[in-house]
DNA sequence: ATGACCGGTCGTACCGGA
C-alpha cells in the first residue's frame, strides 16, 4: 500500500498537478491539506475517475482536508472528538464564538486507520492562534489516545506546522522567537509520539534533508532552505510494515507547485 | 539565468501562509 500526505495549497490551483501526480505516483491513500474549497467544490469527478473514494472536509477559502482512497473508505470522521474551535479577537470581546475549522478528517482505508491533519499555524508566539495550536494538538492527542487501542494499523498524516528537531529547519537561528520550533510545540508532537507512534523517517530524493516545505519567496527551494513539518506518525503495526518512505521533491519543481512536497510511505500490510 | 512568492477574495489591497 502506498500512503501519502500533501499540503496542496488550494486543490483548485493545484488540480492539473494533483491529477498528474495521482497518475504518476499512484498512491492508494492520499491525505490532502489546505484544499481551500468547500466540500461541494472539490473535484470529485476527476478523482473518482481514477478509482478513488473521497472523504472531503472543506469549508471554503481557508483550510480544508481530504482523504482519497482506492483501498476502501469507512468510518469517516469529520473532525475529532473535543476538537477546539477558533475565533479571532474582536473589539470589545476576547473571542467571538469559536468556530471548529476543517482541519481533520479520519477514515478507515482497508487495514489502516488514517487521519489527514492541518494543524493550526500559530502565527506568532504571542498570538491567540499559538495557544489555539497548542490546545488543538493536545486535544488531538486525547482523541488518538481514545481510539488507538482499537486500531490495527494507524497513521496520523499531515501538515503539523511543527519542526520536531533543530535538524528539521535549514537554519535554526533564523527561527529564534518564531513558531514551529518552540519547545511547547515540539512537546505537543512528542506527546503524540509518546502514545506509541513513530515519526516515520523519510529519505529525500536529493540532499540529506527530508524537508517537506520551502517558502515560495527568495528561491528557498533551490537553496534548500526548507523545513520538515509534514509528518506521518504511525503505530507499531504500520511502522513495521514500512518498506520505503521519501519526500517527492519533484512535485515542488516547475511551474505552479504547492510550497509543500508530498511525503510518500510504502507499506507491506 | 547570481534572482527569485502564491492563493483567495468583492477592500484588485490585503490577509494568511510558516
Amino acid at each position: 500500500m502506498r500512503l501519502a500526505t500533501w499540503n496542496v495549497n488550494s486543490v483548485t490551483a493545484r488540480l492539473p498537478r494533483l491529477l498528474d501526480w495521482l497518475d504518476d505516483s499512484a498512491p492508494d491513500v492520499l491525505c490532502l491539506q489546505e484544499i481551500k474549497v468547500s466540500s461541494e467544490a472539490f473535484p470529485h469527478a476527476e478523482c473518482e475517475a481514477r478509482g478513488y473514494e473521497l472523504a472531503v472536509h472543506g469549508e471554503g477559502r481557508w483550510n480544508g482536508v481530504a482523504i482519497l482512497s482506492r483501498v476502501g473508505l469507512a468510518e469517516v470522521a469529520y473532525g475529532f472528538d473535543g476538537q477546539p474551535g477558533y475565533a479571532p479577537p474582536s473589539d470589545g470581546a476576547m473571542f467571538d464564538t469559536p468556530k471548529v475549522e476543517a482541519r481533520a478528517v479520519g477514515a478507515t482505508c482497508g487495514p489502516l486507520r488514517v487521519w489527514s491533519l492541518y494543524v493550526p499555524n500559530g502565527r506568532t508566539v504571542d498570538d491567540p492562534h499559538y495557544a489555539y495550536k497548542l490546545e488543538w494538538l493536545a486535544r488531538y492527542r486525547d482523541a488518538v489516545a481514545a481510539e488507538l487501542p482499537a486500531q490495527q494499523g494507524f497513521a496520523a498524516c499531515g501538515d503539523f506546522n511543527v519542526a520536531p528537531t533543530d535538524a528539521d529547519v535549514w537554519d535554526r537561528s533564523v527561527f529564534d522567537g518564531s513558531t514551529h520550533v518552540t519547545q511547547p510545540e515540539r512537546d505537543a508532537v512528542q506527546a503524540l509520539v509518546d502514545l506509541g507512534l513513530t515519526d516515520l523517517p523519510a529519505r529525500a530524493l536529493k540532499h540529506d534533508t527530508p524537508y517537506t516545505y520551502w517558502d515560495y519567496r527568495g528561491g528557498s527551494f533551490h537553496k534548500n532552505m526548507g523545513m520538515r513539518i509534514d509528518l506521518v506518525l504511525a503505530n507499531d503495526a504500520a511502522t513495521k510494515a514500512v518498506t520505503d518512505a521519501y519526500v517527492d521533491r519533484d512535485a515542488r519543481k516547475g511551474t505552479g507547485p504547492s510550497d509543500h512536497a508530498p511525503l510518500v510511505v510504502d507499506l507491506d500490510l
